[in-house]
DNA sequence: CGGGCGGTTGAGGTCAATCAATCAGAGTGG
DNA sequence: CCACTCTGATTGATTGACCTCAACCGCCCG
């Protein structure tokens, strides 16, 4: 890892709070170092050592694995606010990269847990991380392609607060692989609800959510 | 809930420790009642009050979730010596029930996390199973059904520690709907692997890994 | 022996994947 | 400013893996 070369960035403590402030109890206070990456650029490997603990404060980031030949499965995005990279054991079991320019606070984790006050907030950060993966499970499951990519977008728009205007911060591949779909489906899905009149696509970053509750019945 | 009837059974100390002694020191000390289970009885329904914690004696126990339309989906199942039940909010996220008849140990979750031991035990814990479930993910969302179902039997022969054979304590309906698969699908998977010798399945609830390598390789 | 439940097998359909071509937008350089 | 390129997205045609529907089987139990 790099780490060491965000030595001459500047110190924040907490800089950017989670727009989902109703868990504000729970919220995680990460006191490192804020590090730049670029798009696409990693932010660990996997098998790499499970040092740090990280904290989007702009732009986003997606954990990954990568199979032999190269099928990918996203877990998850991580937006301003999020915390990401906590593991059991001492090696990542997944991938990280910067999904477009992001800025990240990284924290030793020793230093983290040493904190009893911080490791009941990193525990409570744990089961929420669990939470998204088994509703992800269920949507990989058993959803059908119309039915993810809604969840997809209602999902994201509920995380960036915000109204019916949603920014993607990531491609088309990344959604794909986020809900076990090909570039076409998600590509597909997408002119269809245009059709349908529940979306408004505008240079394929920005969709406009105009019927959400229409999009929310999609998938219950 | 109907665990106040279960006053009547007797006490265990951590009656069943987990096959998979490596991970001792994390292991969860339930102090609690054990109680039985008869098939398909519900321990807990989605929507309850998140009350308990339980541990699994002897028997298997499946977390689930449904659609309103019946889709079903197995978050995972737990076998003698795993802690499930665990919850974030106060509420039950999913229902879980006993798979065959089934001992489970109950105890109050607010005893529990009373103990900062007992309670960074159940810390790990969780993150042992966000770990499955990122797993699980990836399985669901980019493997195929004979990979699927060669990673099922492969974790399934891990779990119970144990040589070759195997049993299992589920039906094809429980598998399918845990690999997001139908019952036909698993079913011809399984005959499919049996006609390439690389299992023997005798009586639909035993399964004979015969070669163990060359299942391994068909999920990498 | 018969009935029932769970599992298997078969035939056909469907949804999403694959393969392939085109398009749109952002840079790049002349 | 306009070709040119490159990358990512869209669209179309076809394929294929898995699902659906339906019949059958086999084991268990009365």
């Amino acid at each position: 890892m790099q780490i060491q070369s965000a030595a001459r960035a500047q110190k924040y403590e907490n800089a950017v709070p989670s727009l989902l402030s109703e868990n504000v109890e729970s919220e995680v206070k990460l006191i490192g170092i804020a590090r730049t990456f670029t798009k696409d650029q990693e932010i660990f490997g996997e098998g790499e050592a499970a040092d740090f603990v990280y904290k989007v404060v702009t732009g986003a980031v997606r954990s990954f694995r990568i199979l032999a030949d190269g099928r990918r499965q996203i877990g998850d995005f991580y937006l301003p606010g999020d915390v990401f990279g906590m593991e059991l054991g001492q090696q990542r079991r997944s991938a990280a990269e910067a999904v477009g320019d992001a800025v990240v606070i990284v924290a030793r984790r020793a230093t983290l847990t040493a904190d009893p006050d911080n490791a009941d907030r990193l525990w409570r950060h744990a089961l929420r991380e669990l939470q998204r993966s088994q509703d992800h499970v269920l949507t990989v499951g058993r959803r059908s392609a119309t039915e993810r990519v809604a969840r997809f977008l209602l999902d994201l728009n509920e995380r960036r607060g915000a109204g019916v205007m949603l920014e993607l911060p990531m491609s088309r591949q990344d959604i794909a692989d986020f809900l076990g779909l090909t570039i076409e489906t998600v590509s597909r899905t997408l002119t269809q609800m245009q059709l349908d009149d529940l979306i408004e696509v505008s240079g394929c970053r920005h969709v406009r959510l105009t019927r959400r509750a229409a999009l929310a019945e999609l998938c219950e």
